[in-house]
Formats: C-alpha cells, structure tokens, sequence
DNA sequence: CACCAGGCAAGTA
DNA sequence: TACTTGCATGGT
C-alpha cells in the first residue's frame, strides 16, 4: 500500500466535506502557546473562558506571566482545571518567551524545527503534543500533531497499533506527507472535527462519516 | 449519579 | 522501559 497516497486521498475526501477549519483560534503566538497548555486534558470551552478572562485584562502577555503571583493567575484560569498545576506551567511557558531577545519570537527563527522542539520540551508543562501544537499553530512550523483523537481514528482504520508511541505515530505521517504548514494545520484541525462530530456522538454513524469510504 | 475533555510530570519497580 | 497516579473545572 501506498500510504502517502492513502494519507492524501483520506485528506481530500475529509476536506471536499467539511471545507476550511481555520485553526488556531487565537489574536498572538502567545494566546497560542498559553492555549496549548490549558487544553491539556480539558475541554476547549473551558479554555476559552479562561482566555477571555486574561484577554479582558490584558494579562494575556508573557511579562504578565511573570508578574502576577502564582494563585492570582491559578484564580484567572480556573475555568480551565487543574488551575494550581497550570498556573506554574504558563509561567515557565512565559519564562521561556522571556528568554528570547526582546521577548521577540523571531528570535528563534534561526533555530531548526528539532532544536526548537527540543527548547520546548524542555520547558516544564509542554510534553509532545504540546510542543507540537505551538510549532506547528503558534510558529508556523511543520510539525504534525497527533493526539489520542488520531490514535483512536487510525487504529479503528486499522492502519496503527493502538499502542502506537507518540513519535512512531508522528513519524507515520510526517515521513510520507510533503512538510507543509496549511496541510499540517488542516490535517490536525480535520482529525479533531471528526472524532467530535462523529466517533464521540451518540448519533453520529460511520456512514455518514467523510472517512466512510476508507474502512478496510 | 458517573464519565469525559485537543496531557503532563513525577513516582514506582 | 512500562506502568500508575494526581491534577480539577464544567458539560452531558
């Protein structure tokens, strides 16, 4: 099997139904990175109202990270849980930000996709999927973004093991698929709007699905 | 009432 | 390396 053809024909097929996502939502690389962290394990709408909570404030800065005590920020993000726990990881995130010259994110530019990553990971709070996330919607980077969504949809198609370790299932896309930003973006986006719409609706059935024509 | 949501880090063996 | 556990709100 052929499978940058499979991976391409599976992302036409979902896009000729569900059209653009236009994903990230956000106003700043920054509002991306703070996202990242507080959707972690947590309902997106539960993040936006915590977003809009620092956004109303202006405090959506990474120098606010810095100055606001750890509970005053944990009680502005409240909504998003573990609101203790995330309170310190925005606060390495913006630390990290700080590091750059002038808090200015061209300042990585001339850092390669893995050096960066590698920067990110190191940071306290941001695991794989979100190091992937901000390369990928908050830098403009290419890096794929997997999640349990796309464990989940690829093992039922049979194409991973479920087990499957996070690298092993970005590299099934990434060593096939052209590096592109906007497909990454969509493809991630697309993945996310299936298993909402579909896998995880009660009513929602298989045929109607636009991956219905890739099983088996 | 139970269960889940766009994970991660720290601990155990 | 391969588990397990704590973290916490808000929606269904």
């Amino acid at each position: 099997m052929n499978r940058e053809k499979l991976l391409m024909d599976m992302f036409t097929a979902i896009r000729n139904e569900l059209g653009n996502s236009n994903w990230w939502p956000a106003d700043s690389t920054f509002e991306v990175m703070v996202g990242a962290v507080l959707t972690q394990n947590t309902n997106w709408k539960n993040v936006e109202k915590a977003i809009q909570t620092l956004k109303q404030q202006n405090l959506l800065t990474p120098q606010s990270m810095l100055d606001l005590t750890q509970d005053e920020l944990a009680a502005l993000i409240r909504p998003a849980g573990y609101y203790n726990l995330k309170a310190w990881r925005v606060v390495c995130v913006g630390s990290v930000v700080s590091g750059f010259a002038n808090f200015e994110f061209s300042a990585v530019d001339h850092l390669s996709i893995d050096e960066l990553r590698s920067e990110l990971l190191a940071v306290n709070g941001i695991g794989q999927e979100t190091a992937d996330s901000i390369l990928l919607y908050a830098f403009g980077r290419p890096s794929f973004v997997v999640d349990a969504y796309t464990r989940r949809i690829f093992n039922r198609h049979s194409l991973i093991e479920e087990d499957i370790y996070y690298d092993d299932l970005r590299d099934f896309f990434m060593d096939v698929l052209p590096h592109d930003v906007a497909l990454f973006n969509e493809y991630h986006a697309f993945i996310v709007r299936i298993a909402k719409e579909w896998c995880l609706k009660k009513e929602a059935r298989c045929e109607t699905c636009p991956l219905r024509n890739f099983l088996e």
